[in-house]
DNA sequence: CTCCAGGCGCCTT
DNA sequence: AAGGCGCATGGA
């Protein structure tokens, strides 16, 4: 795979008793990964040599999809894989997940134009502190003022054999001990202070992430609205991509475009009124129908058949 | 040049 | 409750 020595995993699978193995192949059908780690839930994955290279945690890897199977190659020996598993979601059914849909032109037009799209499954602080730095910016910016916090803040942790070390996601409690103006170095501009003010709160345990996967979408969405920078949209975000809500529906400004085209053509619409639509419409994976929406939008669209 | 970007917080009505 | 505006920064 990729541009290494393409015997690492043979040699993992057929030695056996020997060191874990560096890399794993996951059989899987209707898994989209470009599609998946570009459209905008995610802001670290990187192209090259074809494969994509990013971090999960405190690991560098790089994922390569041929025919029917992801393979994933790592920095280091991994014993147990489910991390993995749990990130990119390979359990999940997404036929069964599909057929929730409803079945109207604009959702099959999506649907044909990025099959095998898929939701993360994401650690929650990098969620939300990516989604934090978002507002009003285009997914190319944020992945420049993501990539330039992990370079400034982010823990050293072991890259690509025989290349430079990569970087983690630096952690709440790293932010926390960051100035205003340290941050605002990687170009993040009025979102240092919330940034800033929301990895504090999280440090120091006024706000428990973890806690959040046991509260209902409700709840878990007031408790993250507390935090400074985030509101009803960052939250649903995060509720979405990293806690796994399926009903969670971020309305950005794709989404009311689109939206407002196809079903709202007379009047102006709202974000709130949209939001009530979507729990109706959508059914009870609203939140993965949104995510082809807006990938649709961003891609394949544009001006054609969402807006006359 | 202007317009706008996976918004939020705060200030007016 | 609902609408308007400023906030940094950089693509298009």
């Amino acid at each position: 795979m990729c541009s290494t020595p393409s015997n690492s995993l043979n040699a993992a699978t057929s030695d056996e008793c020997a060191a874990p193995p560096r890399a794993r192949t996951f059989p899987i059908l209707d898994y989209d990964l470009a599609a998946t780690l570009t459209s905008g839930q995610v802001f670290r994955w990187e192209f090259q040599d074809r494969c994509w290279t990013g971090v999960i945690g405190k690991r560098w890897l790089r994922l390569s999809s041929e025919g029917g199977s992801i393979t994933a190659e790592t920095a280091e020996p991994v014993a147990d894989w489910n991390w993995l598993r749990d990130y990119l979601q390979t359990d999940l059914d997404l036929g069964a997940v599909l057929e929730t849909f409803p079945d109207d032109e604009p959702m099959r037009a999506a649907v044909d134009s990025c099959r095998g799209l898929r939701l993360l499954r994401q650690e929650p602080w990098e969620c939300l502190a990516s989604f934090i730095l978002s507002s009003t910016k285009q997914i190319v910016q944020i992945r420049q003022i993501v990539a330039l916090l992990c370079e400034q803040f982010g823990e050293p942790i072991p890259g690509r054999p025989g290349g430079p070390p990569a970087r983690a996601f630096p952690s709440a409690d790293r932010l926390a001990r960051a100035s205003e103006s340290g941050l605002r170095a990687c170009k993040m501009g009025f979102r240092a202070p919330y940034l800033l003010a929301t990895a504090r709160r999280v440090a120091e345990g006024e706000v428990d992430l973890d806690r959040l996967r046991e509260l209902t979408l409700e709840t878990a969405r007031a408790e993250l609205m507390k935090l400074a920078g985030v509101g009803r949209k960052i939250a649903d975000c995060v509720l979405l991509f990293a806690y796994g809500f399926p009903s969670a529906f971020p309305v950005d400004v794709w989404v009311v475009k689109a939206f407002q085209g196809l079903y709202f053509p007379k009047r102006r619409v709202k974000a709130a009124r949209l939001r009530r639509f979507s729990e109706t419409h959508f059914g009870p994976n609203a939140g993965y129908a949104q995510q082809y929406l807006f990938h649709y939008m961003r891609t394949n669209a544009r001006r054609s058949l969402f807006i006359q």
